[in-house]
DNA sequence: GTCTATACCCAGATAGAC
DNA sequence: GTCTATCTGGGTATAGAC
């Protein structure tokens, strides 16, 4: 527990961050994070089990970190409930590391079912819970919508663009993404 | 070109198609592939130049029937877009073979560039331009958006409620889907 | 066209010295 | 805590007989 340890795991933390949420988790090689964070590949088996735990740890630390912007956000006073989703999105575009397609697939898909109640764990709190609330603030009850369903379709919504390399999407803008979340296509 | 062999051919096509939408690109092992086809694991290759050539042709198969299922749909009278997409919907969801997520990302980011170009033809034949010629159809221009942007909106809206395994959505209505996506959250 | 045998590669993980 | 060396296992793909 000494400090030069922690520096070192957080360092590696970092680095693996951003691999993973780059390419994804398969296409991440214990032997890159390793080789990035200057150290040799079976080093990395000192500070984590598994590569996966890897993942999950990198998860943890960036759920506090969009679980504490978005909170920030859905605190401060807003004209409405379309002026405070333009902020988060804004925010989200422009801090989150990447690709959120990317992340959702290798929660589902790539990481194993010990892990599973974990990330959900991670995810409901640092994303859904905020737009839950905010959704619940904002909207009549009853809805035909739960809040929590509003709060997943909105992740559906916006997350072709936040993908950092999507060339059709990436130019629309916060508020045009947003009126077709709130009024529909119409 | 004798009939044996093409129906050899199509069988494997067959089982990959249901393996790759199911399980995904990685995670199908060409093992699989011809265990499930009762064949050898390098006879595949007789057939096949590569495990990608196999997953290309296995889009091809299923965008001809997307194609052909959508466009027959889009030119029956319609009381109005908003029926023609609740069809849309209810024929995917039914006749689809699988998780819409799993198959856009194994196209972005599982499958080399150099089939990207060929994919992207087949995805925009199948499914974008079906859609693109509706709401050209039934919506005013100039509006906010493209039809382009439009079709490609529907699709990240919809394919939450396509996959199989999602616990929270599959139970959504498709009329309830299809409102949310033409009128918004309101 | 199908097989057996196997090459080849790259991954995650472990053993054990220092 | 970091290293070198290595294990183990999985994958795609090829060679060549039948």
């Amino acid at each position: 527990m000494n400090p030069e340890r922690l520096n070192r795991k957080e360092f590696i933390l970092y680095i693996a961050g951003e691999l993973f949420m780059e390419k994804g988790f398969q296409a991440t090689s214990t032997r890159e994070i390793a080789e990035k964070s200057q150290i040799k590949q079976p080093n990395l088996y000192h500070h984590f089990k598994t590569k996966e735990d890897i993942y999950v740890a990198v998860l943890e630390r960036l759920s506090l970190q969009v679980k504490d912007g978005l909170e920030t956000i859905i605190t401060h006073p807003h004209r409405d409930l379309e002026e405070c989703l333009i902020e988060i999105l804004t925010y989200l575009r422009n801090k989150h590391p990447a690709n959120f397609t990317m992340m959702s697939h290798d929660m589902t898909f790539e990481i194993s079912n010990e892990h599973h109640a974990q990330l959900y764990v991670l995810w409901r709190s640092a994303y859904l819970d905020p737009l839950e609330t905010l959704f619940s603030r904002y909207l009549p009850q009853p809805h035909r919508f739960t809040p929590a369903e509003l709060a997943r379709h909105f992740y559906s919504v916006i997350a072709p663009f936040i993908q950092k390399d999507n060339r059709f999407n990436q130019e629309v803008s916060a508020d045009n993404i947003i009126h077709l979340f709130v009024h529909g296509i119409l």
